[in-house]
DNA sequence: TATTATTTTTAGACTTGTCTAAAAATTTAT
DNA sequence: ATAAATTTTTAGACAAGTCTAAAAATAATA
């Protein structure tokens, strides 16, 4: 069994592993989770002794596959709890993360099966991130930020990169929420900005925004 | 804020208010937590700093107002994920305690007011105990100890005084639930065990069983 | 009421997870 | 390739919460 504090620095390397090639460092631990590189030492070796991640002195850390399991049965927690935290008690995307770090750790197979069948079984959570599932295995989904499209193609928006509180809150105030689809009408060179449609309606956005937008390609009509 | 422990203790001692007069014991609690005496004493003393207990050396502890808040919305946490746990998760009534011990301590007046809404603002976990409102009060029904009814009389079975998963799965076993009707056929003098009709079944029952099912009067038919 | 038994508190120690400051290793730059 | 900068680790300390063992206070009993 893992402690609350164990699960958070397993949780953070498996999210760094995913864009490192090579062990993830002490120092980016450390940031990830707002703690200093002495502490994040001392917790790898005792993570290193219990067999969940593997860490060489000055070398960084991976995950052992026991540890891959554990981040991703709690990341498969947060996601779920973030659904059902959008869908059924009515939060705002932006409102589900901080409740959902509590929620993570709360120990019940049980409870988190119930939950995915009460939840009809979802595949992503409110950002368009994918749940992992019983056995830590991701579907991934074919996608492509927004800004390397070109004119006229268009996608469905299926998730964000920075799930930020206020790029979302930006992102409810223009209407663009996940499944809309997203049409390129037009791209100015000299900002990278885009003039978009989405729905019925005609918007321009910065490069900024179009860089931390997902989408699923959507050939044809 | 409080830290998980001390919800727990604040908690304890709340409960053991319910049925104690005066101040509540150290061992008392210590019994109740499954802790040491020494360690009620460290953590009361801190507590009686926050100001959320009244603490005098060798004479026991009674919650302030303050403390009484705390401790109910822990109280109101506990039961509504009870409730939910019961209603939406198809958890048994005997399964539900662990893990709403796990989720009472989580943060957030959002979600427990949507949890309340989403559930129907109920005012009874499903082992019929009542649920605190935002403000901390019971709303209280007169109830009896099926024990204490008299031949021939009847009443709506709403809740237990022993919550034990034993004595839970034995109610099922038995098909006694809360809101059935259990009226008094006879009652044996030897032994003071019962003989009752609970829906359209006669079933025969200890003392001990009737000592620990409540009772709300249903006078007529 | 004096004595014994029980309850409660104190004193000191241990664990977990964190920190600061300094030392060691590694990386970067001249 | 050596010096400087950065990263990482070590060493020692601290707070929270718990424990054991012993002392002090209270309650029970003869």
């Amino acid at each position: 069994m893992f402690t609350l504090s164990e699960e958070n620095y397993l949780k953070a390397i498996y999210h760094l592993e995913l864009d490192t090639d090579g062990g993830v460092s002490t120092n980016a631990i450390a940031e990830k989770l707002a703690t200093k590189a002495s502490s994040v030492t001392d917790m790898v070796k005792k993570l290193s002794e219990k067999e969940v991640v593997l860490y060489k002195k000055y070398k960084g850390v991976t995950l052992t596959v026991l540890g891959k399991t554990v981040a991703a049965s709690v990341v498969r927690k947060h996601r779920l709890w973030e659904v059902f935290l959008v869908e059924k008690l009515n939060f705002s995307w932006h409102e589900v993360h901080e409740v959902a770090e509590q929620l993570e750790h709360i120990k019940s197979a049980k409870l988190i099966n119930q939950l995915d069948r009460f939840l009809g079984f979802p595949t992503h959570d409110p950002h368009g991130d994918p749940i992992p599932d019983k056995d830590g295995n991701l579907k991934i989904v074919e996608k492509s930020l927004l800004s390397t499209l070109s004119k006229n193609e268009s996608g469905i928006c299926i998730g964000v990169d920075d799930s930020s509180s206020e790029f979302l809150q930006f992102l409810d105030k223009k209407g663009i929420t996940l499944g809309k689809k997203i049409t390129i009408l037009d791209k100015e060179d000299f900002d990278d900005s885009l003039s978009i449609l989405i729905g019925d309606k005609k918007l321009s956005i910065s490069n900024k925004i179009a860089s931390n937008l997902y989408i699923r390609a959507h050939t044809g009509q």
